[in-house]
DNA sequence: CGCCTTGGTTCCTTGAAGGAACCCACCCTA
DNA sequence: TAGGGTGGGTTCCTTCAAGGAACCAAGGCG
């Protein structure tokens, strides 16, 4: 779909958007974590040409997010999983998708609820700070560089740390 | 860059991503957020087509997520800045940067980081469970319908929730 | 006047998405 | 042994969005 890649910018929004923002790939993901693991299955569910789905596997399964298991021999079939780094990844979109309940779901309400097994209620993801555990927001927030920012010569502001080039 | 709009589909994911997971989407709102507000500035610096960066724009201003305010007359010159709603997204894609930089960053360490206001410490964004305030993880918490949800009939499986029709 | 800046729009080419057909190994049943 | 079903794709063709560059218009500005 794109032509530009982003993977090798210094930005972490846009590296996990090279790997995991593709069209169609979040709800791929959002299906195999619901169980739906064989291709057949996704294909079926999101309605999705079957030859993107498999290149998007196929990405996502070399981008480390899922692998691809055998469950049985003879025939040969095999399942999509999600790994640690791939279950890691349907955390951050719960953030997104408590978004889309707050400011897109209407009155209908959210389509899927999350019951926290620990506490047993439901949850409302929220964003919170590693340090003080207290909400953490776009406005309570001030970026600065990191170690791994690339400063450009000749520009100024802290947007141009990801500058392409 | 798709066919298959996804804003139907009863998943808030797919909402989301529909609006805000275009490519260069949420770049292009990462630039906002840390200051980069005019059409130039964006464009230079993401390298992006103007064509794109304009049709996005619009779509964004048009799904409350910037709005495009006025900065000067004569000439009249206008500015895009982040609604409420785009902020709260922001705040979402938080959770996205902070996998990035668990996951992409390497050796080099993230290329950003943010210093929490009211804590004064640097934060890595957490997805938090609104009720008790502990880590929600893929693995924590069990998914169930919500009032918005469409159940198919002669289907089984939670995923079946989010069929497309 | 001619040039610069801002904020786009138009045009053309390339390449990804959508859709349908096809394929192949294996199994089942009659 | 023929025929049909299933899982997991691949191939082919058409359409439409992305990329890139040129163009444009309103308003300063020297």
């Amino acid at each position: 779909m794109q032509r530009t890649s982003l993977a090798d910018m210094p930005c972490s929004i846009a590296r996990t958007v090279d790997l995991a923002g593709e069209w169609w790939t979040p709800l791929i993901l959002r299906d195999v974590y619901l169980g739906l693991t064989r291709f057949d299955d996704i294909q079926a569910n999101l309605g999705i040409s079957r030859k993107v789905l498999a290149g998007r596997l196929e990405r996502l399964v070399d981008g480390g997010v899922l692998e691809r298991r055998p469950y049985q021999e003879r025939p040969p079939r095999h399942e999509y999983v999600l790994t640690t780094k791939g279950l890691d990844l349907v955390r951050a979109f719960f953030a997104l998708m408590a978004w889309g309940d707050r400011w897109t779901a209407g009155d209908a309400g959210p389509p899927m609820r999350l019951r926290h097994d620990s506490c047993g209620e439901l949850a409302t993801p929220e964003v919170a700070c590693s340090h003080c555990g207290k909400p953490l927001t776009a406005e309570s927030v001030t970026p600065e560089p990191g170690p791994g920012a690339r400063v450009r010569k000749g520009t100024s502001g802290l947007a141009q740390l990801f500058a392409r080039t």
